[in-house]
DNA sequence: TATGAATGAGGATTCATTCAT
DNA sequence: GATGAATGAATCCTCATTCAT
């Protein structure tokens, strides 16, 4: 029975291994997950020898890299939700850990390489179903007490969060970025808010609708 | 003097050239324009060469895929502005253009690739600046007349439209997708109206931010 | 019996015939003869079409082009052995009708393609043929006039003559191509002289040392 | 502070960078330098992706081909220059140096492409002037002592070598190749010789005309 | 264990040749 | 008969992954 992996390593495998992550997390921030490997190690300073034996291809990597963010994305979910004093609060400070989000979203909706990778993930799973578990108990908390539209479900948020967190890619907008983010997140948190809506088309989306119960597996 | 490329071709030649554009669109508006040659010249159903022979490299074909198409987007934003009845309704119209629109931004806003190849292209400068001047007119009209809010500018109904209809991979949402995009177009319009919002930070984004004047140079 | 490929063709057939020779001459002359068969189709103001109907493949045009100018050069040549009054006349004179022999060199010796399509063309043999019997001609004549140094034979000129005119590659010395040509050959022809010369190394290179009798098919 | 790229490699890797430019040093020498990168490899009983490790591309093997061949042949000519009793004695040691010279010729003279990549190569630069500097030496000495015929200059001496010491494309006069070559560098040496000569056409051709101040800029 | 070298399959592009108009 | 379009094989180069040191 071996421990975690992150347990049993030398010192400087450590230390190596947590500098590869730190390279690709900032890498695949910016500029997705498809960069050269090499790019990668050399960014953590380490030979393409070394990142291959810490995580023996691409997908492991990517994998990896996703399951750190959506741990900590999930715990910072449920602390808003347990924490703030009302609905609304709490998916305002969920949807405005955007820079987690944002990673978030990249590796779980965004990216095809990293979709194919994740899909069947037990740990991606896992995530997907506590962060729609956590938004979807805000959600109703919030049509419960008024502040929230009611024509909208747990898929409404969960899309519209992902449409917008999406990084634009970097070099266009650089500047303005961030305040763009905040802006609109802004802006569709108004467009959330009770009673301000005109008829929407449609049906309310609901977290079933972005995770199918029964989905799974391709090829 | 010879007329426009699309017009003095040999009909078989045509044909196959509208093909490849066809496929091209396809692919491009899904995968975005980084897939392999072969791959469009078989979903055109020619050999690469002749993929080739019309368009010599990968970037001429992401070039004209772009005119076309910012040609139609331009002159439908024009329609619109000019023929409804309010600014309002105008915005809404062109925000829900939404398939034209969402080519439009994987173009000239998201993908790093098709960015590379349309900076400094006349043509692109163009379709921007028509359609950003136009977004400008109804914005400016629709807060004259009470209906759009007045602490946004039009770099944030640019900024906003291209974040939400980026199209999402394929394969995932597949069956909601249209759905979802037409909630979320509504929801933002919500979020745009006058009187409802909160504060927003920062300050209003405008045109230039998103087009600073004198950025060309590349690399 | 069908009649020289020459004669019986339709005046406009003939025309585009000769022009592709001429594009090709001028461009063998210069590029050597694997450049794209389409450039020389455009130099001839010509479709591919039309060239590959003339001539089945470029294989068939060097041929033609070798052949053209083979018979010109020999016809020179023995020109120059029956007119002049001395061999040393002669051999300057052939020596000097640098243009057409710098054509029949790149064919006949230098460029590996035409050496490939030229090897057993009937044609080239008998060019071959007649070219070294004249220059051997000359050469035995040169010698009894007492001109021509006696340590050399036939394929030491020959040889010599192929080293010094094989073009220099356009675009380098273009400026002072011609007299450097001119100039060296002077100076080869001074070192030819009877009665200069030191020591040679190793035996004089006869006519058969080139054509070495009965060498015939590769492959 | 790196050494030599020759010197700092792991055994492994420098004996197969020692094939590689053995084998391109060959078949450069008999073929030209537009050979497929995957025969030279083969050649080396390497793989594609090693060469391309070794040299990024075409040109970067080409450059340090001529750079070897031109840091020999400079030396080879300085001390021919410095060690020989006579003027006249160090040009037929230099000229005779003929495999490495006839390399050296291929590449600064006579391969377009190489010609093109090693246009504003400084280690070019510095051996061509180099070994014009050196050529120049001898010719005015020997012209001193009374050896050389004075009607000439340095650039006469160099592309009369380039013309002659051109490889005969293999295949044809393998046997007789390294006589031929040999007997032709004699011939010319006699014409060279003082005293010989009838007068040369236009005038004595210098360094410069070969390689002209302030030429440089390519395209 | 860390390193960086080697491998080869895959994608882009060119061009000789064939074929529909 | 002329044209120029279509095809696909060949070549360049990149990069994921494996392996020797």
């Amino acid at each position: 029975m071996t421990a975690d992996p992150e347990t049993r390593l030398r010192a400087d495998a450590r230390r190596n291994r947590d500098q590869i992550l730190a390279a690709a997390r900032a890498i695949f921030a910016d500029h997705g997950p498809d960069v050269p490997m090499e790019e990668i190690a050399r960014a953590a300073a380490v030979g393409v020898g070394t990142l291959y034996r810490r995580f023996p291809d691409r997908e492991s990597l990517i994998r990896e890299i996703a399951r750190e963010n959506f741990d900590r994305m999930l715990s910072q979910a449920r602390a808003a939700a347990d924490e703030e004093p009302t609905a609304w609060a709490a998916l305002v400070r969920i949807l405005r850990h955007s820079h987690e989000l944002q990673l978030s979203i990249q590796l779980a909706m965004l990216s095809p390489m990293a979709h194919a990778v994740l899909q069947n993930d037990p740990k991606t799973e896992e995530f997907r179903t506590g962060l729609l578990r956590t938004i979807d108990e805000v959600v109703r908390a919030g049509q419960a007490e008024g502040s929230l539209r009611t024509d909208i479900d747990t898929g409404d948020v969960a899309i519209l969060a992902a449409m917008l967190l999406r990084r634009v890619p970097k070099g266009r907008f650089t500047a303005i970025a961030d305040l763009a983010t905040d802006r609109c997140t802004a802006i569709m948190l108004d467009g959330l808010r009770a009673g301000v809506g005109t008829a929407l088309p449609g049906r309310p989306l609901t977290a079933d609708d972005i995770e199918p119960p029964g989905r799974t597996t391709p090829r």
